[in-house]
RNA sequence: GCCUCUGUGGCGGAAUUGGUAGACGCGCUCGACUCAAAAUCGAGUUUCUUACGAAGUGCCGGUUCGAGUCCGGCCAGAGGUACCA
């Protein structure tokens, strides 16, 4: 027993920073390129520098930590990068709250964050941290981005924002709340403005094929992206007008065209612009009110203005009302629609509201004609009716039947319509890349020329008032024209942030100073053989990465298509709320500043209790965070990260829980005791073997394998912990010993400061554990070779039975009948068929 | 509104993918050690029932010898919805 009196309790505030500067100095998790080992590039989606590191932020990094390592252990060359996703509003609103310059503010928090994920012992390689706010790093996107509008995948085109019209100013989405502007609360308009995008849909066809080649994503990004490209088939056609123009429309329900009961535009489509009336310029301008997002488009009560306009119907000749509607999208389609009120639900809607007719041209069957609709549109499957030529005809039989009418009439084509529209880049902003052109009076647009990149952001800027600082910079924006040096002015808006995110991982493989990156040094690495980050970016963020990949590749800057050959999306972590309500609004509260201990919760402060919310997303508004760093101090690294592995999934919301935590430290301890048994008990030659704690050893390091390899960390620890068990349980043994030294590597990647601090105190091996092979298996040792049999009657469980593994079926037949409680059970009823399945159960059926 | 996902003990969850529901952990209860507490160790812990046994994986129905798992219909919650990142 001598081993523990050598230190009776493992010391994280003392062994973590030490075993940190040990694999600094050893330069264990540095990536060579050059390495003739097979390469493993694990990457988390990076982060933005908001101040501090959050739980989420740990779960995310532990995760992707604990297949770095494991790779690493498997022979490996692994690339596991860090850096900061630096651009981005918050920025700009500390600068207007607090009076700090966005660049100042944002290093400030990197050198914070940096010094958080260090102590948390991540085997990051540091030596290819960057930020996207760097210019060494937006000057080469920049480049990159003159290289796509010289491809003619950049252009420029009109469209709506939300705009603050006390603020002067353009409105995020998030900035909108209930329709009114956040900081002004004036009531927000649409308005529109000439704004630079890329043409992802160029790659639509492209991009929904690869999904089909990702098969290590999860299935429901997938789907989400496929829903979001959004192909249809459907028909162009179009309408003769009263007016005597044609309107050309697009339906996805050709089968439906008899249950058109109305046409409906756009407040934006020519028919509607060219309405000479204040009635329809009121009802134009009420389009405009609220905010852009979908949601709020969606959600909005249907409001309609009738033209006066009618559209003569290709089949039954019937003039039919053209309406302006709030909910028909100029983006989509021809921005006009034939309305089949009938078979539509937003048609439906509409269409009561104004008392208009709602046919029925869809029934389960032709009987069912005249039934009348229940309070909302039939959108299903089913048979025409009422449809002249078409009634009787199935639904798709239908689509096809008008599509090929339409065509040999020359009024209409069969086409394909996409839901995915083009990236719109601009932001009226400034913390972020500027976009390097320059708008010329003779010249037009033109591109910063390459030696002139990076166009740097000017520092001398102000927040105090509202608006675009690029936009009144007394001198940045004035230039001259590169092509004809006359007096030009600087493009001021900068791209999105999602432009930044859309290649750095290509930029973390290489990173050369003249170019963006290296061809042949990127073909080492990717693409990522493990993304890892959070399902909130399963469409925006993960589809943008896809096409910018794709683009780059279309213009021969690179060979991948799909940057991400393999994705996780991780669950958030949650806590309770705490508040209270004081002058009618509700004021939230830290746990750190709640006492939980009784039933209730108490406000430590003044003991007086608090209500208890939902347990939510931790988030800053609602104040249910914990800081990493006060539970790294109190309970150490590995403690923190066991329990960001363990229990929840990782694909699930993870609970915070101070027990849990506790919890994590208790068995950091009490592996810690039994490390220090590892002598105990026989390495002599005598030493007894312990062939049941053999099996169980090789079939841990075998299952915790594949649970790390699939992800499934909660599985891992599971096992862990049931190995854990059975060796405290066991006689002292040579396997005993063994089973401790192979455990000391097996929890390495979930609590790598624990593992080196035990090898080096307790003498269970040499070198890092960082550095070291995970155990051999013996496949012998991963069977068992007796099973236990359950024993059903009538599918309920009766009896359980112990059997040779591989008995054949009689046998197991036999041993099942001669049960007692089988056959008090059957109670000598007619034994008509008996199923059983080897090595797994019997099922007596009566 | 639309797209996607999730729902199992007091709590987080497991279940070899159609074959013993509740592994493992947290919490709780009892016991050992201690003057006492903490720590540690041991036993127990789905519900109902004295027991035999029965019920049970959000709700309703279906397929099957057998359903947490497959199918249909609901309900609730979460994520996304193109300018939060």
């Amino acid at each position: 027993m001598s081993n523990e009196n050598f230190q009776s309790r493992f010391d994280p505030g003392n062994a973590d920073a030490r075993w940190q500067a040990a694999w600094d100095e050893a330069r264990c998790f540095e990536a060579d390129s050059a390495s003739s080992k097979p390469k493993s590039y694990v990457l988390e989606m990076f982060p933005y520098p908001s101040g501090r590191i959050h739980i989420g932020h740990v779960r995310n990094y532990t995760m992707g930590d604990v297949l770095a390592r494991y790779r690493k252990m498997q022979g490996f060359e692994v690339l596991h990068p860090m850096g900061w996703d630096a651009f981005g509003m918050p920025a700009e609103n500390a600068a207007m709250e607090k009076g700090v310059h966005p660049a100042g503010w944002t290093y400030d928090n990197i050198a914070t964050m940096k010094g958080q994920l260090k102590q948390l012992g991540f085997a990051l390689d540091w030596s290819r941290e960057f930020a996207t706010c760097d210019a060494s790093y937006y000057g080469h996107e920049q480049a990159l981005f003159i290289d796509l509008f010289k491809a003619g995948l950049v252009y420029r085109k009109e469209s709506e924002v939300n705009w603050d019209p006390v603020d002067m100013t353009v409105l995020a989405n998030e900035q909108v709340i209930d329709g009114k502007g956040w900081r002004s609360g004036a009531d927000i308009e649409k308005r529109k403005l000439n704004q630079w995008f890329l043409k992802i849909t160029d790659f639509a066809e492209d991009l929904l094929d690869g999904l089909g080649t990702l098969e290590d994503w999860p299935q429901k990004v997938r789907l989400m992206q496929e829903n979001w490209i959004g192909k249809s088939q459907g028909l162009e056609f179009s309408f003769e007008l009263s007016n005597g123009e044609k309107l050309p429309v697009y339906t996805t329900r050709p089968d439906t065209i008899f249950g058109a009961s109305f046409v409906a535009v756009a407040a934006d489509h020519p028919v509607a612009q060219s309405l000479d009336s204040d009635a329809a310029r009121d009802f134009i301008a009420l389009c405009k009110k609220g905010g852009t997002t979908a949601a709020e488009l969606e959600t909005a009560e249907k409001l309609g203005f009738d033209t006066g306009i009618t559209a003569k119907h290709p089949f039954t000749g019937a003039e039919l009302p053209v309406y302006i509607a709030n909910f028909v999208l100029m983006d989509y389609g021809t921005g006009a629609i034939m309305a089949v009120p009938g078979h539509d639900q937003r048609d439906f809607e509409f269409a009561s509201k104004y008392s208009l007719p709602i046919p029925r041209v869809v029934a389960s069957s032709l009987e069912e004609a005249g039934k009348p609709f229940a309070g909302e549109a039939e959108a299903g499957d089913g048979v025409i009716v009422n449809s002249g030529f078409l009634s009787g005809m199935a639904v798709e039989e239908a689509k096809r039947e008008v599509i090929t009418r339409a065509e040999a009439g020359g009024w209409g084509k069969g086409t394909t319509v996409w839901r995915l529209r083009d990236w719109g880049v601009s932001r009226q902003r400034y913390w972020g890349t500027p976009i390097p052109f320059i708008h010329c009076e003779t010249c037009g647009v033109v591109p910063v020329p390459k030696e002139q990149l990076p166009v740097k952001l000017p520092e001398d800027v102000s927040f105090e008032q509202p608006g675009n600082p690029l936009l009144r910079h007394p001198t940045w924006k004035h230039v001259a024209c590169p092509k004809c040096g006359g007096a030009a002015e600087r493009e001021t808006d900068t791209l999105d942030t999602f432009v930044n995110s859309s290649w750095y991982f290509l930029r973390f493989a290489s990173q050369p100073a003249d170019t963006p990156f290296d061809p042949a040094e990127i073909a080492t690495w990717l693409p990522v053989g493990q993304y890892i980050g959070g399902v909130e970016h399963a469409i925006l963020h993960l589809l943008y990465a896809r096409f910018w990949t794709r683009a780059l590749a279309h213009i021969g800057k690179l060979e991948v298509t799909e940057p991400f050959a393999s994705l996780f999306t991780q669950g958030m972590v949650t806590h309770e709320t705490y508040s209270r309500k004081i002058d009618g609004r509700e004021v939230y509260f830290t746990p750190a500043e709640v006492d939980r201990s009784g039933t209730g919760a108490v406000l430590t402060a003044d003991g007086a209790p608090v209500d208890i919310g939902k347990v939510i997303k931790m988030s800053k508004s609602k104040k249910n965070v914990v800081d990493p760093e006060d539970i790294i101090r109190d309970y150490g690294a590995d403690a923190v990260r066991w329990f960001m592995l363990s229990d929840s999934p990782p694909e699930r919301d993870l609970p915070w829980s101070e027990a849990g935590i506790e919890g994590c430290g208790r068995f950091v301890q009490r592996l810690w005791r039994l490390f220090a048994q590892c002598g105990n008990g026989g390495a002599g030659a005598d030493a007894n073997h312990d062939r049941a704690l053999d099996r169980k050893l090789n079939q841990t390091v075998a299952a915790v394998a594949a649970d790390i390899e699939a992800l499934s960390f909660n599985k891992a620890v599971a096992r862990i912990y049931e190995l854990v068990g059975a060796v405290e349980k066991a006689e002292l043994s040579s396997t005993r010993s063994d089973a401790i030294r192979k455990l000391a590597i097996l929890v390495s990647p979930m609590m790598p400061h624990l593992a080196e601090e035990a090898r080096a105190q307790f003498n269970l091996g040499i070198g890092l554990v960082a550095e070291d092979r995970w155990p051999e298996v013996d496949p012998a040792l991963l069977v068992d070779d007796e099973v236990t049999i359950a024993v059903q009657h009538m599918g309920k469980l009766r009896d359980t039975l112990t059997a040779p593994k591989g008995a054949p079926k009689e046998d197991l037949e036999a041993l099942a009948l001669a049960s007692e409680k089988v056959q008090r059970s059957i109670d000598g009823a007619t034994i008509r068929k008996v199923i059983v399945v080897p090595d797994r159960l019997v099922n007596i059926v009566t």
